[in-house]
DNA sequence: TTGTAGGCGTTATCAA
DNA sequence: TTGATAACGCCTACAA
């Protein structure tokens, strides 16, 4: 009664293990009578057919590898339910790993992908200013790879992310509009592609108003609340902006916290926005004006395109790029 | 280059499989020398031992399952983390699966489980009201389970749950001590065993305090947002509560939105206080009171606890319960 | 210390 | 339509 396989299974109805096999695929010539016969004693044995021995056999796993940075964080959690959503319909199971925005985890979790695990990889990277050459491994094993929001550009795989540009540069407009002159950018690491095409959008915003672009202005700071923290209120007391820009939704949080302690009122003193998928943002106080990127949906694509990749390698341009808008959603904190 | 295996790898070293594989478990005989050719070829060429085969051969597969009812909601990513921190220190790797309430899907996930995919699953379950017997099955395979969080009171095995009853009744004394007198309990399914909990705890506080129970002030509410925001806002129109104790943080945030629309004032007019994960709390307007579950710490709890039966299945109770204090949080929302 | 051989549970090929 | 058999890649007695 302990592990049921398919040999036990074919004695107690004594047939041969192929035939029995034969009931669990379609393809095969069985007659309908056995088959059925067949599916019975394998439901009342419970019977499941062995997952690794099938995989040994046919070379796949029926499971994909997700790799985020970091799994406490709207964005990720929403787009890994997307992907979950899609996975579950094509039968596919998925496995989670989180780098914690450690490029060195990064590099180990795909190292060990290499051993069959997983039969596709959807991942959003940590690990900007380093060498990704270990993925171009990834092609030669034919294990399709699929980016999305955080990529990098130097490897051609299909992506998708969003129109970080235009949100930019829209955000930025949207806080000159609303009277800002001096205009922080916090980002967390400015030499990503993701910060740096944020960046552009600001920089253009301003140069479309006239307004001069300082160095200063651009905030770097760390995966450290506590860094942060007094980076921030340091930036507030020193450069003194009228508006802040996130790249990211936990800066806009520690912004808030910083302002609370500061006793600097928002909006009034300083209008803020930032990237962020939080639902409640319209609960905050005072409630954040928010870039909001399609995280579902996100999932949902990069999902998709994967299985497209694992149906028909070719059916897919290594180029393919996915690019969904996300939505400029005025609140409070700027004014609004 | 493509696919290279143990034997490959052999060949190339003029060695057996063997010896090969000897080199990359630490217990066998093999001489200094050679395993360093080996692993050095080994990660010359890449080489990453078949999982697939290894699994089946040694009938174990290196990895936990977990089961939880939603991905997007702070709790559970922040308990996913906590569990994927544990299994990696110990080579695991986590297969996630999100139920989504449906209770059809638990059982769907926990039938696939059955096939060797996984060595243990922990679980936080979402189908209270049903014949959870097939539960016991697993017990046959040898798939060890913890459950965290919301559990099945009639299974037993072991689990890793919050002082509910002690923390609701902390929180209904906060309120009656801000002055509430009519407070209502606001819960996603009244007869899961975690809402029967909460409720007592709910229930003995009014005792105490002399406050009579009122069964209208129990409000049972659903799995869909729109829903509930009619119900609240009935709620607050009908029933005019001066308290609002939630079960679930998502029905604390339904309670501020239908608050907003209705123009009634926290806390002045009502005073709100909830089980909640959520770590910007103290950013809201007002800043939400909470029962802070050690969301994180729950998952590395479980996730120990898992490890510790896979090592020893008689080293665990079946009835053991760890119990974990959550914190009462005092802030504005309760006018603290 | 190293090699040989058999089997983990499944599926595909071939033969009956 | 069904059965025997080999193979997927790895690990471990046992033999050398």
């Amino acid at each position: 009664m302990d592990n049921i396989n398919i040999k036990e299974l074919a004695r107690a109805l004594g047939l041969s293990t192929s035939t029995v096999s034969r009931a669990f695929r379609d393809n095969s010539d069985i007659s309908k009578e056995t088959k059925e016969r067949i599916l019975s004693m394998a439901k009342q044995l419970n019977y499941q057919p062995n997952h690794y021995a099938s995989n040994l056999r046919e070379q796949r796993s029926k499971t994909i590898a997700v790799i985020v940075p970091e799994l406490a964080n709207n964005f990720f959690s929403q787009a890994i339910h997307g992907i979950e959503r899609v996975a579950r319909e094509k039968g596919y199971h998925i496995l989670i790993y989180a780098t914690e925005d450690d490029f060195a985890k990064e590099v180990s979790f795909i190292r060990h992908l290499h051993n069959g695990r997983a039969d596709g990889i959807i991942m959003s990277v940590s690990g900007e200013a380093n060498d990704h050459t270990y993925l171009n491994e990834l092609a030669k094993k034919r294990l399709p790879l699929v980016f999305f929001d955080r990529v990098y550009e130097d490897i051609i795989t299909p992506r998708v992310i969003t129109n970080d540009y235009q949100s930019s540069f829209i955000a930025i407009q949207h806080l000159i509009k609303q009277g800002c002159k001096r205009i922080a950018y916090l980002v967390i690491n400015k030499n990503l592609s993701i910060g740096k095409t944020r960046m552009q959008g600001y920089i253009d915003a301003l140069a479309k108003f006239n307004i001069p672009f300082d160095e200063d202005l651009i905030i770097d700071c760390t995966q450290s609340y506590k860094k942060n923290h007094v980076i921030l209120k340091d930036m507030l007391k020193k450069i003194k902006p009228d508006g802040v820009f996130t790249s990211v939704e936990r800066l806009a949080f520690a912004t808030y916290y910083a302002c609370y302690e500061l006793n600097v009122n928002i909006p009034d003193q300083l209008k803020v926005i930032g990237f962020s998928s939080l639902e409640i943002a319209p609960l905050l106080n005072p409630s954040l004006s928010t870039i909001t990127q399609p995280a579902t949906k996100i999932g949902i694509e990069a999902a998709e395109l994967l299985f497209k990749m694992l149906e028909d390698p070719l059916s897919v341009d290594p180029h393919k790029r996915v690019v969904l808008d996300s939505k400029l959603v005025k609140r409070n904190s700027t004014g609004a």
